[in-house]
DNA sequence: CCATGCCGATTGAATGTTCATTCGGTTATT
DNA sequence: AATAACCGAATGAACATTCAATCGGCATGG
């Protein structure tokens, strides 16, 4: 109730434009129009073009958010908890294609500079943090900085993800799994072990959608 | 001789100015006044802004380029290629950091499409394949697609240096042996063993400077 | 059950600004 | 002197934003 659906519909249409037509070539007067609203409309909603951009960027780096305490705060063992991060962060950029694309874009604007400050970075950069000092601490991981093995980790289902976009890299059956034990082996000492394949859990991740419109 | 060395100030004035303003509020006139140049002076070398944007692309694409097959041609072990070629990409990135900002701006825009097809992309893609073919078919890769192992190698490189432009993660001393090592487990057989240090040639990769200015 | 007034949502033409590009003229190079 | 490099004010198109006008739902009172 709080927000009426039209924001949303302005979001998904701002997100689908700038994949098509990236950052610059996404005037308002053609997001008005994809999203079937009079210019003056979006004004309604959002103070300016900037503010609509700053704003959309927290409603996705939110719903990342959400993913990764979710899993973080399962009562899973460590090793499964890791698989499943993968999986679900890897699921919801696979399944929300245009996400990839405008946070690119974003964090190398101008905006960017101001969010880095952000209290909702920090909290997605200290989740993700404590879920990697636990795994050093406890003997699983490499004793390597927490950032390091966090960047490792975050990156490499970025790049499958990204992949997986331009359609260069589709993971098929097996290969998921392969990919997530080699990013496993990369923050582990060799001849840790696997875990089972039968206790992961892991989730769609798909923002809703439909534009209200055909 | 070919040409003059304008062409590159405007060039190297371009990757920094999109680097701090981003891909849009870089107008040209902006570019023409950083880069000490009237505005009319860069349609004396570029048809128009796209074709300035395609050719940087192209320009800075060649170098990455060469900084593989000059490694990668080498008569090394494969181990130490793979080390070498790892520590040389991200040195290329991290002495040259306007470069990555660039380029995901770049693939993100309507420009990229047409350069999907081209040839030097494929040649780049190509060297790097064949790099990981090699590696899987002498079986000291895991027997994974090469588009896989590819993918997670340049993942990684990518990462870090972003994270060292952010300032988030520094590599110090050691810690860039150590995520070379991390990388490298990714990829091959747990228990294959690490290539020698003291073999290791690694270049500094820095591109040419200096605005002909101050 | 209708009439009236209220208010947020919505519209899209009008405005002023920013920007890529042009071009007539100037300077440097041969 | 001829050609190439360079300049920067002028041009026109594209764009973000504004705003006066309309719509539509809903509450009140007759």
């Amino acid at each position: 109730m709080e927000q009426p659906d039209k924001r949303h519909i302005i979001f998904y249409t701002v997100l689908e434009l700038i994949r098509e037509k990236g950052f610059h070539g996404t005037p308002m007067s053609m997001i008005a129009g994809r999203a079937n609203v009079a210019a003056g409309t979006i004004y309604h909603y959002f103070e300016s073009k900037d503010v609509l951009l700053v704003e959309l960027y927290q409603f996705i780096k939110n719903q990342v958010v959400e993913i990764i305490s979710e899993t973080e705060t399962s009562s899973e063992k460590y090793d499964e908890q890791f698989y499943n991060l993968w999986a679900n962060l890897y699921n919801f950029y696979i399944n929300n294609p245009n996400v990839l694309g405008f946070f690119e874009q974003f964090v190398n604007s101008p905006y960017y500079k101001d969010e880095l400050a952000d209290a909702n970075v920090c909290a997605l950069r200290g989740t993700l943090l404590g879920f990697f000092r636990k795994g050093i601490e406890s003997k699983m991981l490499m004793p390597l900085r927490p950032e390091i093995l966090s960047a490792l980790f975050h990156g490499s289902v970025i790049t499958m993800a990204k992949m997986h976009r331009l359609r260069k890299v589709v993971l098929e059956g097996e290969e998921i799994k392969d990919v997530i034990d080699a990013c496993w082996r990369s923050v582990t000492h060799a001849g840790t072990s696997y875990p089972e394949q039968s206790n992961l859990k892991i989730k769609l991740n798909k923002m809703e959608h439909e534009n209200g419109k055909v």
